[in-house]
DNA sequence: CGAAAATTTGACATGACTCAACTGGAGTGG
DNA sequence: CCACTCCAGTTGAGTCATGTCAAATTTTCG
């Protein structure tokens, strides 16, 4: 198996591709080392690719004109980012991805993924599910900003994603919740004496 | 032209279809006359249904266990409304769903979608530009809710929605802002008065 | 090890909430 | 046609959660 086949085998791995539909998966995705602080997408820029996480950690944020970052997500193994509002539409992003964990990632152009959709009718079917995930993922949190107080956004998120929260800064938390550091210190000191 | 042709010419209206198609997506929806107040989806209800709104105003939203409402969202004329997470997936509702307008709505289950989505391929493109148009909404909300004083989101509000504003009670404003009716009236008072 | 970054702590300010009372308008029935 | 009620909205007083700013402490990493 070759190097190129293992993406497709790692990307797709509920779906059953011949040999030549998984060849032309793999020639559309590229292969990208990305470190701790770098950027993946700058705010402004056209976005035209997407990515797969298939090791490390990502997070997109916006960053408003005082300077102050706002999470929107993070990212780990086998997950897909992107600024997908501005990616759906080819749009400059409003959104910056960087890396917070040494990342492996395959990218794809707006371009291949159509190609692909009009070629190979089932990865439209994985992505219109990965699609549903991600709405009901925000509509949750939509929710939850709405009707929970900081205390318990913590706690839904540390048992939403116990795999991310030993690997990020609190800092990158309290910007997800939508608090301070410093709120979300006092938080866990309660948590450990209440 | 029959009153069913009438539903798919309203409804999809940029796609066009043989008169074949056409009779056999009229023939999977349902016309639906409900009134103010009326429940058209409660919580822990199974979802099989989405609802296209010809005419009137409702509203899905989340009721916690002290019985305050948090309003996720308003349907007006040409939009969809369901509660999509568990329509996905066929599950119970969590979302409560009622008309604050009087309404005519256009209903479809998830199988006859699926049927249509199998035999009829450009309705599928036009659900999935939907849905990702509610995804950069849904994404949008979630940045102004952490970015933004209640201010600027109930402004972001009547700026975004100046059709169904007059329409509706400020407590629905409220519920969808995140804020109580109290802090509402302030902020509208100081608005008038700065 | 030592500098820089991250986190915690304290004191104080503020925005939003709660609860209660009041105002004004839209029906409704005598 | 008035009095009554109901509902939405407003206002006031006090409280609480979270923010801000500054300083101290701990952790991270070159």
């Amino acid at each position: 198996m070759s190097k190129n086949s293992q993406i497709t085998a790692q990307v797709f791995t509920d779906i059953f591709f011949t040999a030549d539909e998984a060849t032309f998966i793999n020639s559309k995705f590229e292969h990208i080392i990305v470190k701790k602080g770098d950027v993946v997408l700058k705010a402004n820029d056209l976005v035209t690719h997407q990515y797969y996480v298939a090791e490390g950690c990502l997070r997109t944020f916006f960053l408003d004109h005082h300077g102050k970052e706002y999470t929107l997500q993070f990212a780990i193994q086998d997950w897909w980012i992107s600024d997908y509002t501005a990616f759906f539409e080819q749009k400059n992003a409003i959104l910056t991805i960087d890396c917070i964990q040494n990342a492996r990632l395959y990218s794809i152009s707006k371009d291949s993924m159509n190609e692909i959709y009009s070629t190979i009718p089932g990865v439209e079917t994985y992505f219109r599910k990965k699609m549903e995930k991600a709405f009901a993922s925000f509509q949750n949190r939509i929710l939850s900003n709405l009707a929970k107080p900081a205390k318990e956004r913590y706690l839904d998120f540390i048992s939403t994603y116990p795999n991310i929260e030993p690997q990020i800064k609190n800092y990158h938390i309290a910007s997800y919740l939508g608090i301070t550091t410093e709120s979300l210190s006092r938080i866990r000191k309660e948590l450990i004496t209440p």
